[in-house]
DNA sequence: ATGAAAGCGCTAACAA
DNA sequence: TTGTTAGCGCTTTCAT
């Protein structure tokens, strides 16, 4: 087995800096800098510096540079979970995009627990991040107002906070959808999985499709709603006790796809299967829902990520922030595609 | 709506920094900086900065004090995918336990493409990284290589190279669990959803799966492996591919849990119920992989990126770097319940 | 256009 | 223990 560490010995030790350039071309190490901060062939005196530069294989030093000028072309992105997908690809939109207006995105997972927010938060500050995407937000706003207390540039994805703008689904809408789909196939006695108070995300899907429901006739009382989190583990424990609490649910609306898919296996433990016993819709569209049949609200969140980004690049502008709200989408499959409950409706009221 | 930066200038704009502590405390910088990183209160002396660092909110400057130090306690993670939720856990584990030594994991994707990776990895030098955690390894070195002739301190994780040192599955074992539990249900035609040629992990388990069965008189021709992506979408259209060309197929193989979970779906586009006619195993055993009842080999993902982060943390203290091969178990579920196949075997043989 | 010099915030060698 | 001094790699005035 070959340890790593050798090759670096068998280099030359010292890392070529731009006084080394300096020193090779003959001229200041201030000459250099500018030369290297045009492109690449501008005259014939910059183009000797940079065929010097790349002969060294010289790596500027960021750190250094942002110590001088004050920014650090780098984001700092906090997210609850990257193990949700979710989250994943609104990173990875964040990431592509920071990266074209040369920008770095770090980021850091906070499990949706202030003492980690904070403390996550102040190491971005200590990196000196030239600003902040906040993609975990609580209603309550204790841990976005302490970071607008540090007076650092941030923008608010996916989950809003107060009256501040933020960059987020219609979350109303997309509950909305759900319920109105549920209602139309004459579920009257429906539950719903309904995820965290504390988020909006969650919160305002619920709120949506409850009104859709009420607006149709249909009442989800409170005991018919099970708070849960945002995994499939949490999704099967959250089903069985909504199922054991109410029996004779015939429609399920889970705010998170993770969550549906718990419920599912629920609904499998018992026999039941979900479109042809219990219609299930599920929240996101993330990838395997098509491959497992479930209805869904697909929403958009590449874009989220990506707009965001633009946000926060115009904040470090100067400019100010406005507030987005991307419109989603019911995606029905076979998860809601069985046959009427029992009890028929006879109409849509 | 109100603009996020109108707090910035209500602040006093002047950042505080370890000089602006010196002058409130009345001694020189350097007793500051000594002070700062020794406890929170050795002497009164070093108590009563710290007093003041905290009244003042003081934030170190990392970048500044690498600058000088030489090491900027930060780690660079390439993954392929973080929308891989493998990939996703090793990187929790990673973040987690860099920061118990005092690293702050920056990661990076590079969707297995050689110039994301060049370019990723040339950023996290640019950023002075101390060490580097590749999870994205390719069997064709030419990425690895290059890494290593930049003279950084690096570790393999989930996917090796050559011979070099790295932290990853016993991938063989895990595909001669699949490939024995296949066995043992009697299957003959089996498929093989295989992965990609150049990652080590899909396909030594693809290696390993057809050896077990071959050791026990089963022959799976490359016709009837099918390579595929990570995703669900991909692991759809491989099945799709293999049932088109070879029809019978009673048991099937995916590396992967996703590309498991888009085979079940083409499975059912075709009236067939993975478990029920053809027996399916994943690769993983991903968080819904319980929840849509997969068949599926068990992996400490969490513990591989924990290992990993030690190993690195050692090699930055100038020790050498172990090979380590983690060991995976086999969870049968009903995706491989069903009844035998059609033509059942006499014996195992 | 190029060179000289200063300085970003911090730490470390040395001196007192 | 504390102050002094220098310098990490870079950019940016200012002068030439």
């Amino acid at each position: 087995m070959q340890d790593v560490r050798e090759v670096e010995s068998s280099d030359k030790r010292r890392p070529v800096t731009i006084r080394t350039i300096a020193e090779r071309a003959g001229v200041h190490p201030s000459t250099v800098s500018r030369a290297l901060r045009r492109s690449p062939a501008s005259d014939d005196a910059s183009e000797r510096i940079w065929a010097i530069a790349r002969e060294l294989g010289y790596q500027p030093d960021v750190a250094a540079a942002s110590l001088r000028t004050g920014s650090t072309r780098a984001i700092g992105v906090l997210v609850h979970n990257l193990t949700d997908v979710v989250q994943a690809l609104i990173f990875e939109a964040i990431e592509r995009t920071a990266l074209e207006f040369g920008y770095q995105a770090i980021v850091a997972n906070t499990y949706d627990e202030l003492s980690e927010q904070r403390r996550r938060a102040e190491l971005m500050l200590s990196r000196r991040v030239d600003g902040l995407i906040l993609a975990d937000a609580h209603l309550d706003c204790a841990y976005v107002d302490w970071v607008q207390e540090r007076g650092i540039p941030f923008v608010l994805v996916s989950r809003r906070c107060g009256e501040r703008p933020a960059v987020t689904l219609d979350e109303q809408l997309g509950g909305r959808l759900a319920g109105a789909h549920v209602a139309d196939l004459g579920h009257t006695r429906v539950g719903v999985l309904s995820g965290m108070a504390f988020s909006s995300a969650t919160s305002g899907r619920t709120e949506g499709f409850v009104a859709a429901l009420r607006e149709r006739g249909v009442d989800v009382p409170a005991e018919q709603r099970e708070p849960c989190g945002l995994d499939a583990a949490s999704g099967r424990e959250a089903m069985d006790r909504l199922l054991d609490r109410v029996p004779g649910i015939t429609a399920v609306f889970a705010v998170n796809d993770f969550t549906a898919l718990g419920a599912a296996g629920a609904l499998n433990a018992r026999g039941l299967r979900a479109g042809a016993d219990v219609a299930l819709v599920g929240y996101n569209d993330i990838p395997i829902a098509a491959a497992t049949q479930l209805t869904t609200v697909r929403s958009p969140h590449q874009s989220m990520g990506s707009i965001a980004t633009h946000q926060l690049v115009d904040a470090l502008a100067g400019r100010s922030i406005q507030d987005v709200r991307l419109a989603p989408e019911l995606m029905i499959r076979e998860s809601s595609a069985g046959p009427r409950p029992v009890a028929v409706q006879t109409s849509g009221r």
